[in-house]
Formats: C-alpha cells, sequence, structure tokens
DNA sequence: CCCTTACGATACGGTGGCGTTCCGCAATAG
DNA sequence: CTATTGCGGAACGCCACCGTATCGTAAGGG
C-alpha cells in the first residue's frame, strides 16, 4: 500500500545509491527475531534497527512506522512454516498435517511469532483476522481434503461434518478465541462432545491400525 | 505476603482514619475492567487509578506497584468465573462443564481477563503457571470426575486415558500453548487423532442420546 | 476534641520509546 | 568525476508512565 507508492517514487528517480537488499532483509530478519523472542509489546521500532545492526532512519525510510515493520515480517513469515504436503497413507499425512500445526507453535521460530500474534489478537483482532486467513484457514483446508480423502476410503463417517471434525483435531492445539468472529466459534458444544464421544470411525480399523 | 505484612503493620497503628473499604473495591473492580479492556500492555497504575476514581497515592499505599496490582486483581479473579457444579446427568453435566470453561471466555469479563492473561503468558510463564493451578486445573478435574462418571455408567470407554479425553473434549476452547510447561503437552498428536476417530463411546447410545 | 491517618489532586524528576533530523561516509548512476 | 541517494550513528523534542512527594481536606480513634 504505502509501500508501493513508495517503491514507485523510487523507481522513477532512480539516481544515486540503492538501496540495499541486505538491509531489506536484516530488518526483516530481526523483526521476526524481536517479535519471536520479545513479544509484540516490545516490538519497537528501536529493537528492531538494533537487532539488525541498523539505523532507525534506515527502517523509517522503508516504513511508516512500527505497524507497518510489523506487517511486512508477517508477510514474510507465511513462507517461514511447514505446510504439511507430504506423501503416504490418508491417516498418515492427517498425522504429519496436524504435527506440522503443533509442533512449530514452540519450537520454531515462525511457530512462536504465530503465538504471539494469536495473543496479541486479543488487542487488535483486525490483526488476528488476517492471519487467520492467510495461516488458520489454508491449514484447515488441508486437514479438510485429508478428511475428504478419508470418507472415500472408508475410515470417516461420510455424515459427519469435517468442519467440525477439523476444530476438533486442532482444538487441543489452539483457543477457540483465536476463531472469535468467524463461523467456527458457533459450532455448539454438544456437537463436539458428541464427536468426541461418538466418534468418527464406522468400526474399529482406525483403532487397530493406530500407533 | 507483603500486603500481609503491611496489613498487620496497620493494625498495631491503628489510629487515624482507617482505610476505605470501598477504595480498595474500587482500585480491584478497577484494575480488572482496565485488564479486560485494554489488556497487559496498558495496565498501568496511572490507568487504575483514573479508572476507579481513585488517587495513584492510594493505590501505592496498598500496593508496592504495577505487579502487586495485577497479582491482588487476578486473587479476586478465582470468584468471578463460573464452576460449572450443577445437578442432572453426567452427560448433560459434561456440556455444562464445557460452557461454562467456553462462553465466559468471550463473553463475561473475567473471561476476557482470562484471555488477557494468557495471552501475556507467552510473555510471563510464571503467571501463567500460577494461573494454570488455580483456574484452569480445577476445571480440568471437574471434567475428569464426570468422565469418571461416564465409565461407570457404562457410556465412556473405560480403556480410555480420561486425562487425554479431557484435552479432547477442552481442546476446541484452548490453544496447546497455554499448557506449556505442564505434563499435558506431552499427549502425542497421534492419540488425539485415534481418540477422535476411534471415539469414547462404547455403542452409538450416545450418538443416539446427543442433540 | 484533637491527633493521626486516608483521601483526591497535582506536581516532580527520571526513563524509555517515539518520530524526526542532522552528520560524515559509502555507493552507485550518469 | 560529480550529483544523488542510502548508510549507521547520534541527537532532538515529545509524550506516557513510573515512583514519590506535597498539598488541603475528610474521617475516624483515643
Amino acid at each position: 500500500m504505502t509501500a508501493a507508492r513508495v517503491e514507485s517514487a523510487r523507481a522513477e528517480a532512480a539516481r544515486g545509491r540503492p538501496r540495499s537488499t541486505e538491509v531489506d532483509r536484516a530488518i526483516t530478519e530481526a523483526a521476526l527475531d524481536v517479535l519471536a523472542e520479545q513479544g509484540i509489546a516490545a516490538f519497537s521500532v528501536e529493537a528492531v534497527a538494533q537487532r539488525a545492526g541498523v539505523g532507525k532512519a534506515a527502517i523509517y525510510r522503508r516504513f511508516s512506522g512500527r505497524d507497518e515493520v510489523l506487517a511486512a515480517a508477517l508477510d514474510h513469515l507465511r513462507d517461514d512454516l511447514p505446510t504439511g504436503s507430504v506423501s503416504g497413507s490418508a491417516r498418515d499425512r492427517l498425522e504429519v498435517a496436524l504435527e506440522h500445526i503443533r509442533t512449530p507453535m514452540t519450537q520454531t521460530r515462525g511457530g512462536r511469532v504465530m503465538a504471539q500474534v494469536i495473543s496479541a489478537g486479543a488487542q487488535h483482532p483486525d490483526f488476528l483476522a488476517t492471519f487467520y486467513e492467510r495461516v488458520f484457514a489454508p491449514r484447515r483446508r488441508i486437514l479438510k481434503d485429508i478428511l475428504e480423502a478419508g470418507v472415500d476410503e472408508g475410515w470417516v463417517d461420510p455424515d459427519a461434518d469435517l468442519d467440525t471434525v477439523v476444530t476438533l483435531l486442532v482444538g487441543p492445539m489452539i483457543f477457540l478465541k483465536v476463531w472469535h468472529g468467524t463461523p467456527l466459534a458457533t459450532t455448539p458444544t454438544s456437537q463436539i462432545i458428541d464427536l468426541a464421544l461418538g466418534g468418527v470411525g464406522v468400526s474399529d480399523r482406525v483403532r487397530a491400525s493406530g500407533s
């Protein structure tokens, strides 16, 4: 948005020393590091600049302020997270996909950033909404695709509401409050209970083939 | 702790104007309000004083600083949350208990404070640990008791690990990261999958009796 | 009654991040 | 070579909150 305008203005006046792509990279990296380690509260332009070994001016030359630096960092975050696309049986892919949602949360930088953003979501719901679209929704889609394959293969109840099943699976990893403001938050508790108790498997073959 | 010492010191010298209990109450209330509405980042002594319609001195007379005000407010929070003790069938009690975990999260002040604390937990793990003991653990205990009753009544698989079942049920409402640092975080994903797919119910009676 | 303490309000210096601006030097285009 | 821009570093005034102190007033206890 503003970044694009600045960029085009720079393009027409292409004289002088060009901006260092290395500085670009250092800023983004430092932003993610600070975010992951210090949290959003400590996320200041000064902190990013110091971490990046860069002058504040270099940052303000690129971004209008703290929030834009933050947004740019989150854009780069997308590539920082595993997608969970693996081969194997649907059951295996499901487990891998779930692990790829769960593990990064505490063990990778991207996951820690994610946790911080979700935390801050209590104060910045719109930020969280964007994050939901870009990060959570695609991962939910992956899980649902796998479950649909599971229906074809006969180990998932065709009558089950797969969106609810996804919520059930992802649930132990994510606060429902994260989805506050999305349709998912309307899933009734009784439905979750029924699924957890009744189970989605149509026979014992799943449990038998489990670990 | 420090509050107790101050209190006893005040007791031996019981002359002069006594402290207003109304001011006590106003401070605690304002602290919870600020916490719920503005978040931990905005939780300052000044903000609480202004919200309470109280001088900063009145607060510093009672607490050593921001953190103690915060701790005192969280102590009062315990009574602010529903416990979920209701009569009825075990299945009904289970649903009510889960609703009492889920609903307050977004709809009551206590729940919003809870969300803020959980958010801040990424930065203050010890705070979160205390909160887990006082708020989460008792609620998990309630759920487990109900499930144990369910085993006796025959609608819960006696072989199921009830702690995992509790996690499965509470999961859609709470981030696993909340439990980071507790034994619960070690539950393997495969186990959650097996339970979600295989289900805990031993027959179709649960699904038939559901909504 | 009067001594003591609490009260709200206000002011204080200190600190830290903000966003801006300048410096002297480096790098590139023309 | 020279004009132009980017660079790190440092300083600027601004503002919010900190923790403390000091008002004049209010409210109890001995």
